[in-house]
DNA sequence: ACATCAGGTTGACACTGTCATCCTGACGGC
DNA sequence: GCCGTCAGGATGACAGTGTCAACCTGATGT
């Protein structure tokens, strides 16, 4: 123990908790890795001793939880700030999906922390719940169908997907680009909500006819 | 150590690893996560002390990788099972889709050690070389068009990602019909694929030409 | 001056992965 | 029948981990 932190005054408890926080977080984006975050290096880091941590955190997982849970409101704004830049719903939808793909890309371990692990469900309810806000936009407009809740689990369900094995898979040999791959995912999943929201399902429909009229679709489309 | 297994006589020796792979599967499977795979433990499982697992696994996260890969042989022949049974390319690709998502609720803690931690890069190959086999016969068919690499990818994020928040985020409020949402999910992934495909990037559509365009083309389906 | 209590520290416990070292029993050769 | 050899393990130990009960300490209100 080199350097002790100066005790804090009383009424300054909470002070602590933001130093360790700092440290842990410091310790994360560091190391990369969620591993490299033990409670021992947290407190050397913070000037502390080990049983410290616990005066302000139940357990490790608290913190690291707490930790994680940081930089989430910034997805929130993050979101907001990108669909605002198209005033079409269905255009801000996208926007909105591409911002939590680079959302999730910007903090990798604590994406990974909160969304691939038990139950960090309260970050998980935030972004259903900012998705399904987007999504009943596109209803009301009418670019899609159905029930919001379930579209938006579905399209939140292919761009976490996207992000998350990115994330996790490293080592597989993704595109080069990739911001045009997250794009063309991003897209998958709006056109796919887009269209598969008005077929019902069991619709008896058949390859060659939905390939004609989806080639005539695409034929109207306006181009560049 | 109560009781003491019976040593193996030479040349039998894989016999063991056999033995150990048994006992850390099953370890795994009764707990349902892999934070209960510990070394001792898996070695009083197999009526073993516990540095006898060095001499058949480099280390623990080698262990918990073979035990986690011995279930996976299945996928592939699930994911051609239920591609069979569909004469067609497109719906096969749903099919198999559907048997990928099954296959990882059916293995819910060996999917997520092998899909979202760091490098098991070698059962995610095998995922996306089978999830590209069934593309390109639809790119073949005329139902998809572009790279069947990139159309996989997207794919496959889109799937992987519904099994993969349902599998780490069991507390969230999933709808009731589970079946129903993966359903949904696949079908917007192979409806967006498809459509997506046909429209380039940075296409000038908008909204209100897409959705009339949807609504006639929805209507000209045939109803059941 | 004194008691009080927030804000820590000390020391220990059980448990983990991992390794160097040693033992043991079955086999082949003579 | 005997012995060396070597595969197949066992022993004991080490450093590191999360966690907790017990203790200390210095500022503050009175």
């Amino acid at each position: 123990m080199t350097t002790r932190r100066v005790r804090a005054r009383p009424g300054e408890g909470p002070l602590l908790r933001e130093e360790i926080l700092a440290a842990a977080e410091a310790l994360l984006i560091e190391s990369g890795t969620e591993d490299a975050l033990t409670l021992r290096a947290v407190a050397r880091r913070a000037g502390v001793t080990t049983p410290s941590v616990y005066l302000h955190f139940a357990d490790k997982e608290a913190l690291l939880e707490a930790v994680c849970l940081r930089v989430w409101d910034q997805l929130d704004s993050d979101m907001n700030a990108a669909a605002a830049r198209a005033r079409d719903p269905f255009r801000a939808l996208g926007m909105a999906g591409i911002a939590y793909a680079r959302f999730a890309l910007s903090h990798p371990v604590q994406y990974r922390v909160l969304m691939m692990r038990s139950p960090a469900t309260t970050a998980a309810l935030a972004c259903h719940r900012r998705m399904v806000e987007s999504v009943t936009a596109c209803v009301e407009a009418g670019a899609l169908r159905g029930d919001p809740e379930k579209l938006a689990l579905s399209l939140w369900a292919a761009v976490h997907g996207c992000v998350s094995l990115l994330i996790a898979q490293p080592g597989f040999p993704w595109p080069d680009d990739l911001d045009a791959f997250i794009e063309e995912t991003v897209a998958m999943a709006g056109f796919g909500a887009a269209l598969s929201s008005r077929i019902p399902r069991r619709t008896p429909w058949t390859t060659p006819v939905l390939t004609e009229r989806l080639d005539a679709l695409a034929a109207g489309l306006p181009t560049r």
